[in-house]
DNA sequence: AGAACTATGTTTTTT
DNA sequence: ACATAGTTCT
């Protein structure tokens, strides 16, 4: 039976290219021994690339053959990516009952098993279910009635009060603690903080609404709490399945250990050095402890490794080799192929994008797909530069990271009214839906919402409001429009179509310079709604769990493109050739990460993008970056790659595009001039020595670790190891 | 006073 | 792309 399984040959998923086929002599026995485990608890630990999600497919396979019912499986992922990657996986199957199991595919923020159950929480009940953008919003409002902004006033970036007051980061402990942890100098903001965080958890309670941090409490409570809601879920799902287990955080994970309360029949795969998701509160010594929460649990570890060849593998070792702290695994791969990796330092940011456009031709000349290379880096903007070059040498891309569909401004308009005509108080929707109107700003917005919310039926009572002289023209537009939406006969693509009537003149003219591209998002949003039967599964749907943009809508044609990528979002997936640009000290490590934890998860973030690679990997960082002054400043290699053995990789020739500066002159940008400061070569540097560096000011030698290096400790940046190759360190007078 | 417009700054990663 | 601050318009 299994004999069969396994050793069917699989069906390349239409579209794309499996790369590898997997048959039960290319499945190592670790894999073999945990697809096919029977009862109880199993914990896979395992490499890059070393088939943990297949381990997983398998797994679902295998159960399948023995009878089990796909309903009784759960397939539980943490990242959209995971999601994407199983479904991606599947095809490779290509057993009808698999792509049943997948159909329930879902993450745990969904709210597909509380609506299954009778527990609904979201929009249709009183909820508004909202996302970062709109917690943002909300602390700005906060931070400016409290006094918090203006002129003058520093406050840490939106990013960082969010993630300080997001509920399954902090759970249980003082903000005190984070502020500590979170590396960043906050311990002025105190006291603001608690201020904040107090009336943020106000206005979320006042206003109905309900954040992803709250889903998951709320799920972990249902099913600690409810002995009745616990029954009726473990007894559906016997098999629980979860993907990259070293990003759940510890409410996750309890729900997990929730779920398998009456069998314990769970399997989880994770990477502890993939762990990159520290700062939205995973924990990868959820992985350490998963035998404690679960007694007599079987670990398997998976070794081999199936994606990469050779020098990759050993550079990649190379990088987390040097971590503080790690679980050994001795990854090893049969693959063939001796091509080492290439870095490249380029004089600036744009020769670095030449490069890639050059290499990328070259490798499209031997044969590789556009849609098997990718170019990954940390920073969203990081690409800026690249994103230029590729658009004028007309390459298709697709970039990934950064905002979800649903989290665009014209998706969020159109969202607005779907989610007012199920639920009427939602004064966020109402709000973004009156500030479109001509004269009307958020003073006028409040007075209306006031005066409605108090009806039993908003959407009746705002037919009453008198609009001023000024826009009462525009107003009555809507009131119309809004009548004429919520006829309760009508079905959700049609609704849409009323949505679209109104709004598209609004749209036009916000958006007057990307008009077609957005439009086309739009579009995309029709396609979807016309596969609901009501419009409230559609919004709840959207609200947790929003669509991907493009690609996985569109046809193979179509897919054909390079993958620029955030590391963060190229989790779990692969390439035949990868580059990873900006590998310069300052951006990566970013800036702000400051030694210990922080440094140590950019470390695995670097391993992370290096092991996305199966046959080419190229490396490179641009000598110069742009301040935002337009300024030029000098930078070094990243300290993690230069930590590295240079004989595993291959430093390829500056110059591989001809007269590179004739185009830097034409856009008019002057080649920089670089003045050769002291040559800290000639100095002798002895430890207790005061030095001073441009980029990090004022430190102490500690060390002389190599006849080019040395260790100092610098006041405001920590431990640094320099080659004085290129630090330029001054000696300072005492 | 409030709305609309203009200039300027900022960006780590995100379920 | 978006937020904020400062200015001008109604």
């Amino acid at each position: 039976m299994q004999q069969n399984l396994f050793s069917e040959t699989p069906q390349e998923h239409p579209g794309k290219q499996t790369g590898s086929v997997i048959t039960l002599d290319a499945l190592n026995q670790a894999q073999y021994a945990a697809a096919t485990h029977g009862q109880g608890p199993v914990l896979v630990i395992a490499g890059a690339g070393s088939g943990k999600t297949r381990t997983l497919v398998y797994r679902m396979a295998y159960l399948l053959e023995q009878g089990v019912a796909p309903e009784s499986i759960l397939l539980l992922t943490f990242t959209r990516r995971a999601a994407q990657e199983m479904l991606w996986r599947a095809g490779v199957l290509s057993s009808q009952s698999c792509q049943r199991v997948l159909g329930g595919t879902f993450h745990a923020t969904s709210n597909m098993l509380l609506r299954q159950h009778g527990h609904h929480l979201g929009i249709g009940s009183g909820f508004t279910i909202i996302d970062r953008g709109d917690a943002e919003g909300i602390v700005n409002l906060l931070k400016s009635s409290l006094g918090l902004s203006g002129a003058g006033k520093r406050f840490p970036s939106k990013r960082v009060i969010i993630n300080l007051l997001s509920g399954s980061i902090n759970k249980g402990r003082p903000i005190e603690d984070l502020v500590f942890e979170s590396h960043i100098h906050l311990s002025e903001f105190i006291d603001d903080f608690h201020e904040i965080r107090k009336h943020y958890a106000q206005f979320k309670q006042d206003h109905g609404l309900l954040d992803y941090d709250d889903l998951l409490v709320y799920w972990q409570r249902l099913l600690a709490e409810s002995e009745q809601a616990r029954n009726e879920i473990c007894s559906r799902f016997q098999y629980i399945l979860v993907d990259e287990y070293q990003d759940t955080n510890l409410i996750q994970a309890d729900i997990v250990r929730l779920l398998a309360d009456q069998h314990d029949n769970v399997m989880v795969v994770g990477d502890d050095a993939q762990s990159i998701y520290s700062f939205r509160g995973a924990d990868f010594y959820n992985i350490m402890r998963f035998p404690e929460q679960f007694p007599d649990t079987r670990i398997i570890k998976l070794e081999q490794n199936y994606r990469s060849i050779q020098p990759i593998l050993t550079l990649t070792n190379a990088i987390i080799a040097r971590a503080e702290k790690k679980f050994t695994k001795n990854l090893f791969t049969e693959l063939s192929g001796d091509t080492r990796p290439v870095v490249y330092t380029a004089r600036n940011e744009a020769a670095e994008a030449r490069f890639i456009v050059h290499k990328i031709n070259e490798l499209k000349n031997q044969g590789i797909e556009l849609s098997e290379i990718a170019v990954l880096f940390r920073s969203g903007f990081h690409s800026y530069k690249l994103e230029m070059e590729l658009t004028s040498r007309v390459v298709d891309f697709e970039k990934r990271g950064g905002l979800k569909l649903t989290e665009s401004a014209h998706i969020k308009d159109v969202l607005s009214f779907l989610r007012i005509l199920i639920n009427p108080w939602d004064n966020l929707s109402w709000n973004r839906i009156l500030l479109h109107l001509d004269k009307v700003g958020p003073k006028t917005a409040q007075k209306i919402l006031a005066t409605i919310k108090e009806h039993d039926d908003p959407l009746q009572a705002i037919t009453q409001y008198t609009p001023a002289p000024g826009w009462k023209e525009g107003f009555y537009r809507l009131t119309e429009a809004l009548g004429e939406m919520r006829k309760s006969e009508l079905a959700p693509g049609a609704v849409f179509d009323l949505v679209m009537n109104y709004y598209e003149p609004i749209f036009e003219k916000i958006y007057y310079d990307d008009y077609p591209k957005r439009k086309r998002d739009l579009d995309q949003i029709k396609a979807l709604i016309g596969g609901y039967g009501d419009l409230q599964s559609f919004v709840d749907d959207t609200a947790l769990d929003p669509p991907e943009t493009s690609s996985t809508l569109e046809e193979d044609e179509e897919n054909k493109r390079l993958v620029l990528s955030t590391i963060h979002s190229a989790k779990g997936l692969e390439w035949d050739a990868v580059f990873v640009i900006g590998l310069a000290e300052g951006r990566f490590p970013h800036q702000r990460a400051e030694p210990g934890e922080q440094w140590e998860e950019e470390r695995r973030l670097l391993y992370v993008a290096a092991t996305r690679a199966k046959k080419h990997l190229f490396l490179s960082y641009p000598k110069e970056l742009m301040t935002p002054d337009r300024k030029f400043h000098r930078t070094v290699m990243s300290p993690f790659l230069r930590e590295i053995n240079p004989g595993l990789y291959e430093l390829e020739d500056p110059a591989p595009t001809p007269p590179s500066y004739a185009t830097n002159s034409s856009t008019g940008i002057p080649p920089v001039q670089t003045r050769k400061t002291v040559k800290s070569a000639r100095v002798d540097f002895t430890p207790g020595m005061m030095v001073k560096h441009p980029f990090f000011g004022i430190g102490k030698v500690k060390a002389v670790p190599g006849p080019r290096r040395v260790e100092v400790a610098f006041d405001r940046h920590g431990d640094k190891i320099l080659h004085l190759d290129f630090a330029k360190l001054t000696v300072m007078d005492r």
